[in-house]
DNA sequence: ATGAAAGCGCTAACAA
DNA sequence: TTGTTAGCGCTTTCAT
C-alpha cells in the first residue's frame, strides 16, 4: 500500500514518458499537476494541495503525500506561476522603472530595491526609460498589463500626466528621487534644497561670488530644489543671482562637458562650478582637463551625489552625498506598506538629509 | 448605425459603472474582455480580435471595431498578460541574474540587456544574486516558475551544478562575463587572458619584477584567465612566479583595501599592483592613501575594467578596458537567436577583445 | 482524506 | 463577419 496508488491496473497509455530528456523536441512538455495526478491516480486537487504545502491543512495521508512529492521531484515539476497568479490574482511582482541603470546613482537604488523586494518574496520587472518620457509611459503601461502589484518609479521628467491612470487604478506606487509636489503621491527623495544651499554656502564662505550651476533636467524636482537652494544661499548673502550662470538641461556627462566648455569660453569671471550630478561633474572634469584648468587652483567645483571614487580624484572632490541605499530601503518600505494595507491612504513624501563631504576641490579665494 | 452596437435595447443592468474611480473599494474590479463584450452584446472573441489588433485578419466590421476600441478606451481596458501568457505559452519575459547591480560593470551590462530586450518586445525580470551561489540558484528556480523564455546570467561562482536542470529543460540561456569552459553553454566574455597578459607585460617592460595581483573570486573564469595571462607574461620574460603575490578572493572593494594593506606591510619588494576589478582598484587606492603611498612614484597600479572616472584620478589610471556595452549586446543577440530558433544547437562562446588604456599610474623603474 | 467542478482572463479552432 | 467552445495550469469551494 506504500506506493499503492502508483501501480495502475491496466496500462494502456503510452509509457507516460517522464522528464523525457529529449534532445530535439521543440519544448519538452512541461510537467503539470495533471500529469502527476494521472500517473498517481489521484486528483489534481490532491496534488495541488501537497505541492503547495497544504498537505497538513487538508489532512492528506502520509503515503499519498510522499508519493506525490517524490513523483514531483522525479518529474522535475515546476509550478506555473502564471496560472497561479491568474487564479490567485497575485503576481508577487513589482515594477521598477529607472531612467538609466548604468548611472551609478540609479544602479544603487535598483540594487537596494531588488534586495528589499526579495525579502518580501517579490520579483522585479525592470524597465529602463532612458530618460525619455515616452518610453517611461510605455513601460508603465507594460507593467500594468503584467499585473504588477506595485511600482517603484524614478520618473524622468516634469510631467505626471501618465501617472493619473495608475493612481486611479489604485496601483501602489512610490516615486524615488524625482517627484511631483502637487501630486499627492508617496515619494522618497534627498533634501535637495538644503543640500544645495549648504554646498553653495560653502562656496560663498570661501570667497566665491560668481558660481555657475551645471543643471540637470529643468523642471524636474531635484533640479528645481537644487536651483532654489543655490538661490537661497545667494540671497542670504545678498549676492545677485545671474540667470545666465544656470546652464544645461540634462544630468548626463555630455551636458557637463559641453556646458563647461562654453562657460570657460564665455564667462571668464566664473570661479566655481556647482555640478548637479556625478555625471555632470565628470563631464566638467573632462572639459577642464582639455582646457588645462586645474582644480581647485584655477576653478573650484562641488558636485551633487557622492561616489566611491570622489576621494581619489586629482582634486578630491567636495560633494553633497545622498543616502542612496536608504532611499532604496525607504522606497521599498513605503511600497509594501501600501501593498499590504491598500485601504490606508498612502502617506506623503519623505525627504532624507544629504551631507556635505568636504574634500579639496574648493579653494579659498580673494 | 455608427455606434450602433453601443446602444443596447434594454438596460436592466446596474449602470455598468465604467472606470469607477471609486475611492475606497479594495480593488476596482479590472475591466475584462467579457465586460466589454457583454456591454456591447458581442462575443468575447470579437472583442479579443479587435483588441489584439486582428480586426483586419478577421474582417471585423468597421462599426464593431470602433465601438469596441472606444469602449475599451473608455473603460481603460488593460489586457491581462498573465492570462494571455498562459494561453499562448509565451511570456515575453527573460530573466537577468546579476551578482550586484550596483557594481558599475554589471550595471552597464544590465542596461544594455534591458535595451536589447525591449527592442525584441521582451521584459526583464531582474534578480540580484549578491555574489552568492545559493541566492543565484534560488533566483534561477524562481525564474523558471515564472516561465521566462530565456536567461541572461552572470554566474557567481565556480560551480555550474545548478544549471544542468535548465539546460535539460532546453531553456535558452547565455552566460556573461563568467562561464564554465567545460560546460558547452553559450557565453560572452572579455578576453581576460590576453588582457591580463598585455597589462602585465606593460608592467614588465617598465621594469617591474615584483608584481602583486589583487585577485577576484578564485575559480571563477575571469579570475583564472587573468591569473593565467599574468603568469604567461611572467613566463615569457623568464620571471619567476611567486604564488604569495596572488592575494584576495573577492572582486569587492573591501578585499582590495585589506589585501593592499597587508601587502604593504609584508611585501616591501612589491613595486606594482594589478587589480582584477575596478572595485578592487578603489580599495587599493584607499589603502594606498592611508599609507601615504603615491602612485606611481611609490607604487604602480593597473586595473582591470576601465571606468569613466579613471582618467581623472590623482594618478590617471592605466586600465584594461572591457567592451561592456558590446558584451550586453552580444548576450542579447545570442539569447534571442536561441529563443527564435530553438531547434538549432546553441553556439559556443564568444570572447571580446579588451584594450589597454595607458595613462599614468605606471612608472618606469630601474 | 480525497474528488469533482468551476473559473481566473484570454485565444483559437471550428462553426455558422 | 461573428459566435461557441474548449482549454492554458492552477486553486478552491463544496461534496463525499
Amino acid at each position: 500500500m506504500e506506493i499503492g496508488a502508483a501501480k495502475n491496473k491496466r496500462l494502456r497509455r503510452k509509457p507516460a514518458a517522464p522528464p523525457a530528456a529529449g534532445r530535439r523536441g521543440p519544448t519538452p512538455p512541461q510537467t503539470t499537476l495533471k500529469r502527476i495526478a494521472d500517473q498517481l491516480k489521484v486528483s489534481m486537487s490532491t496534488v495541488s494541495r501537497v505541492l503547495s504545502g497544504q498537505a497538513r491543512r487538508y489532512r492528506i495521508s502520509a503515503p499519498t503525500e510522499t508519493a506525490v512529492s517524490n513523483l514531483a521531484r522525479q518529474f522535475n515539476f515546476v509550478p506555473n506561476q502564471l496560472a497561479r497568479g491568474l487564479r490567485l490574482k497575485k503576481t508577487l511582482t513589482i515594477g521598477l522603472v529607472i531612467p538609466d541603470v548604468s548611472n551609478p546613482f540609479f544602479a544603487g537604488i535598483a540594487h537596494q530595491v531588488a534586495l528589499g523586494a526579495r525579502q518580501h518574496g517579490y520579483s522585479i520587472l525592470l524597465c529602463d526609460s532612458q530618460e525619455n518620457l515616452e518610453l517611461e509611459a510605455q513601460a508603465l503601461g507594460l507593467l500594468r498589463h503584467r499585473q504588477v502589484e506595485g511600482l517603484v518609479l524614478c520618473p524622468v521628467g516634469t510631467s505626471a500626466a501618465h501617472l493619473v491612470d495608475l493612481v486611479q487604478a489604485h496601483l501602489p506606487i512610490v516615486l524615488v528621487d524625482r517627484y511631483f509636489p502637487d501630486l499627492s503621491l508617496p515619494y522618497v527623495a534627498a533634501d535637495n534644497l538644503t543640500g544645495a544651499r549648504e554646498a553653495t554656502e560653502l562656496l560663498i564662505s570661501n570667497g566665491h561670488r560668481c558660481i555657475a550651476c551645471l543643471q540637470g533636467v529643468r523642471g524636474s524636482s531635484p533640479n528645481e530644489f537644487r536651483v532654489r537652494g543655490y538661490q537661497q544661499a545667494l540671497a542670504r548673502h545678498r549676492l545677485p543671482v545671474d540667470a545666465s550662470l544656470l546652464v544645461g538641461d540634462s544630468f548626463g556627462e555630455q551636458s557637463g562637458y559641453i556646458e563647461t566648455k562654453l562657460l570657460l569660453r564665455n564667462r571668464k569671471d566664473v570661479t566655481a562650478l556647482f555640478a548637479f550630478s556625478n555625471l555632470l561633474a565628470l563631464g566638467a572634469l573632462r572639459a577642464l582637463a582639455e582646457e588645462h584648468r586645474r582644480i581647485p587652483d584655477d576653478i573650484s567645483i562641488i558636485a551633487f551625489d557622492d561616489q566611491p571614487y570622489a576621494a581619489y580624484l586629482a582634486a578630491p572632490m567636495t560633494t553633497v552625498s545622498q543616502p542612496r541605499s536608504e532611499m532604496g530601503d525607504v522606497a521599498v518600505k513605503l511600497l509594501f506598506d501600501q501593498i499590504q494595507s491598500p485601504e490606508r491612504e498612502p502617506t506623503g513624501g519623505i525627504l532624507l538629509p544629504t551631507s556635505l563631504i568636504v574634500r579639496r576641490s574648493v579653494k579659498k579665494i580673494k
